[in-house]
DNA sequence: CTTCCACAGGAAATCCTGGCGC
DNA sequence: GCGCCAGGATTTCCTGTGGAAG
């Protein structure tokens, strides 16, 4: 039944999109002027779709209490002006890590403000971010404008109360001033303290530079800073552990603040590369974030759609049957939520005011193509002759195809666009790496007398691997390959 | 039971690229 | 700008193998 409907798009399919938003305009609505009246007409399913994006972070996270609250525990130290051990968390994908860390690092600072104790937390992606320089920098330059924004409000409120002082000298009993004179020059120091703070640049300065810089930065004022690496893992994976190293002893000099460390990774293993010192001044406290089972993932999307979608605009096996989709994969709650947005999005479009197992069973299906499009779309060059050469044996009706028949295509195939001619050896890598993403099934089987070999099967829709494939510069003019493979079987 | 196909897939050698210190 | 090196991709060379055919 999914298969049925792509011919419509025959045409468009040169220009391969996979954004469900843009194909919505092509695809009904053929009226001048009338583009977008249907969409708008038809009573709306979301009442608010942000809610159900990766980004959001939601006030109340379900089944998350337990680690949380070891969290806070961990972290109320930094409200008692202490410092709070480091943290490790550790999670696969959708397990709500870094919404919680979000979410107690917002009650921190809340809080902190509350009792008017200094305490803050700063975020860094680690994959946006992700060199020892740019991580040093970019806290740097944060801290900086902190101390900017202190700075200038001391600064007013000791002009004011030199001013103050002036009418009325008194007024100084109180402070930590003993004349106007002491004031006075406690302002100047302020002023020119302002003027020496200077931001990091993007790049340019050695990298101790930068570090000491950011080390005054942070030690300029009394505070704790809570520093939250996600995607720790990566860092580490792309620059070493240099920066961890530097961050965890930073302790031992600073004089009035004190730093202290949450690391978020989703590779449990990750740590086998750190320098013990590290390891270990790191991991003080480790909190496990396990996959959410389908009753909990239920839960989640209870309550998110509350906020989502406008009442009654699920049907009710809507919401069990994403859970049970995504709790298969692993338990990742953004998958459970993107396949609801989606399904609701799939609703929208068929003008229907309800989101029915139907939508979501689509939904699913169109994140799967999306997936394989985009993995296919990104393969290099020379696993992409591979695919399209199984491809090419797929559409003249071979099934269970032998790496032999796969290597004999893709030479023609290389000698048609002028590539270079990897070795059967490779090719068979190459088989295997495109099995391991899913997009061929490859298993090994003998065939006695006639030998040992893989058979290959595509495991995604033709057609769209075709446009795929096609799109690629280089494999556009391919097409006059097919005599070959004919030629083949004649054979 | 032996043979022998048509590869799989391990190990080491070689090529290539990009970063780094000077 | 240059040599050096690490580490990834690829090649070369190789041994191993399940089971139909004989």
């Amino acid at each position: 039944m999914t298969d049925d409907e792509p011919n419509e798009r025959r045409t468009a399919d040169r220009d391969f999109d996979v954004d469900l938003d843009d194909v919505l305009e092509d695809e009904e609505d053929d009226e001048e002027g009338g583009l977008f009246d249907d969409l708008l007409s038809g009573e709306p399913i979301f009442e608010n779709k942000e809610v159900l994006r990766p980004s959001y972070t939601p006030h109340e996270l379900p089944h998350r209490n337990e680690q949380i609250n070891n969290m806070a525990t961990i972290l109320v130290a930094a409200l008692r002006g202490e410092t709070p051990s480091n943290i490790l968390i550790y999670g696969k994908t959708g397990t709500g890590k870094t919404a919680s860390a979000k979410y107690v690092s917002q009650e921190l600072e809340n809080t902190s403000r509350k009792y008017d104790v200094p305490c803050e937390v700063e975020y860094i992606n680690c994959e946006v971010t992700d060199t020892q320089y740019r991580v040093l920098a970019q806290l740097a330059n944060t801290f900086i404008e902190q101390n900017r924004d202190y700075a200038r409000g001391r600064i007013r409120d000791i002009e004011s109360l030199i001013e103050d002082a002036e009418d009325d000298p008194s007024a100084l009993a109180e402070t930590e001033f003993e004349s106007v004179r002491d004031a006075e020059r406690r302002l100047e120091d302020l002023e020119r303290d302002l003027e020496e703070m200077e931001e990091v640049p993007m790049t340019g300065w050695p990298t101790d530079r930068v570090y000491s810089v950011f080390f005054e930065a942070v030690d300029y004022v009394e505070r704790v800073a809570v520093i939250m690496l996600d995607e720790i893992d990566k860092l580490v994976e792309k620059s070493g552990d240099d920066t961890l190293y530097n961050l965890s002893r930073m302790n031992s000099e600073l004089d009035n603040s004190r730093v202290s460390i949450i690391g978020i990774s989703n590779d449990l293993k990750f740590t086998d590369f750190l320098d013990p010192r590290v390891k270990s001044s790191l991991g003080e406290e480790e909190i496990v974030f396990p996959p959410y089972d389908a009753n909990q993932l239920r839960d989640i999307l209870q309550h998110r759609s509350k906020d989502a979608f406008k009442a009654d605009a699920l049907s009710e096996d809507v919401i069990p049957l994403c859970a049970a989709f995504a709790a298969q994969e692993h338990g990742d709650a953004r998958r459970a939520l993107d396949l609801l947005r989606t399904a609701g999005e799939l609703a929208e479009r068929d003008q229907s005011d309800v989101v029915t197992e139907e939508h979501v069973r689509r939904a699913q299906d169109k994140i799967e193509l999306d997936r394989v499009v985009e993995v296919v779309r990104t393969l290099p060059t020379q696993s992409k002759l591979v695919l399209f050469a199984i491809m090419m044996l797929e559409k003249h009706g071979v099934h269970n195809i032998n790496t032999g028949e796969v290597y004999n295509i893709y030479k023609t195939l290389c000698d048609e666009i002028d590539a270079d001619v990897l070795t059967q050896r490779r090719v068979t890598d190459l088989i295997s790496e495109l099995d391991m993403l899913g997009i061929v099934n490859a298993v090994v089987v003998s065939k006695g007398r006639y030998g040992r070999t893989k058979e290959i099967n595509l495991s995604v829709p033709i057609d769209e691997t075709e446009a795929v494939l096609q799109a690629d510069s280089r494999l556009g003019d391919i097409e006059n390959v097919t005599p070959f493979v004919q030629a083949r079987f004649d054979n």
